[in-house]
DNA sequence: AAACTGACTAAAAAACTAATTTGGTCATTT
DNA sequence: AAATGACCAAATTAGTTTTTTAGTCAGTTT
């Protein structure tokens, strides 16, 4: 269509800029300005700028969601789909400057904000994992076990290896991290 | 002995302040004060404010690793000695403002000096584990794996359990903390 | 004279103020 | 009717002054 589609120009526009500058260092006027509008424009599909971050952080999470559902393959052993699901997850982290540019906000300057988005991308995540995790327990390939508390403890694992780890020790490869999960986790350490 | 006994004073003096107010919040003039020593007697034991609390710091470690091995047992299986250590690291976090009110400082301030001194508390405890775990694997108790991330996988989960889980949930009694790290980390999520 | 002290100083932090920036509005333009 | 950008109040930042504090050292005490 020859008309053009400013709420799109302007999700785009904002979505670059918090992700090459994070959250605060991002202007309204900026905004506008990369997005070829008029900043009264952003106000006629956003409210204020956190509603406007909000929905591109909910992007974000369908985004994660869609990877991690591409992924996914019902038939295949609960071991092969939590290899596969980390390789994904890995591969989408490091291409997404977004999650980057927010964890480091979170951690260097703690902007509320930012801290509350986070804080909701981990939930989304593990009320999707908890779903994948009952299915698991009801065809019987995992223990019975609190889906939720699982979910948590799987992704705080996952957290732990990737990002902790390296701030004493150089980084541990996908297929490594994939080894320790199904170590500590899955089979478990006692011989 | 009737000579008082200055050096100790001050470490009292200290480890009392920074448990109370954290590190950045306690002066030496305080510390002299509470110690009732002059301010340069302090300067006789410790080159810096630094080293005064590094030296509480090297306590804190060492009281930490005593409480451990006061009931660690050799005879008695991984399972056991997880378990125990657990309740009574539990306890003893409970009780020491120390850690309690540094972890806060780490958290809301950032203070440099406290993230590398709990950095360092970290550090030690993981490299105590790690001569626990390689006890364990030379025993054939648990399978073949790096006791250094195994330290470290542990002790993380252990801090997730306990700290992270609370921000969402109420949080969770040291005997259910004890029987998920048995079913997560020891016996394995496998059916 | 050896141990201890607290007034003193330079440097860092906090409080305060001025100047700038920015989120959000709305009268005007397209 | 949709879009705009000059405008404004509120928030941030930069700059300055004041206060606090780590560390020293001349002098006091034992």
């Amino acid at each position: 269509m020859a008309v053009i589609d400013r709420k799109k120009l302007i999700l785009e526009a904002a979505a670059k800029s918090f992700s090459l500058f994070g959250y605060k260092a991002t202007t309204m006027d900026q905004v506008a300005k990369l997005a070829n509008v008029g900043k009264g424009t952003i106000y006629t599909f956003f409210k204020t700028k956190e509603e406007l971050f909000d929905d591109i952080i909910n992007s974000l999470i369908a985004d994660i969601r869609f990877e991690v559902e591409s992924v996914l393959d019902e038939t295949s052993t609960i071991l092969d789909n939590v290899n596969n699901v980390l390789v994904r997850i890995h591969a989408f982290r490091e291409s997404h400057q977004l999650t980057i540019k927010l964890i480091q906000e979170e951690r260097d300057m703690g902007t509320q904000t930012v801290v509350e988005a986070m804080q909701r991308v981990e939930q989304s995540i593990i009320q999707y994992m908890k779903g994948i995790i009952q299915k698991a327990i009801d065809k019987g390939e995992i223990k019975d076990c609190d889906p939720e508390v699982t979910a948590f403890v799987m992704l705080k694992m996952y957290f732990s290896l990737v990002i902790d780890w390296q701030r004493n020790h150089p980084p541990l490869k996908k297929e490594e991290i994939a080894k320790l999960f199904e170590l500590y986790l899955l089979k478990g350490l006692l011989a």
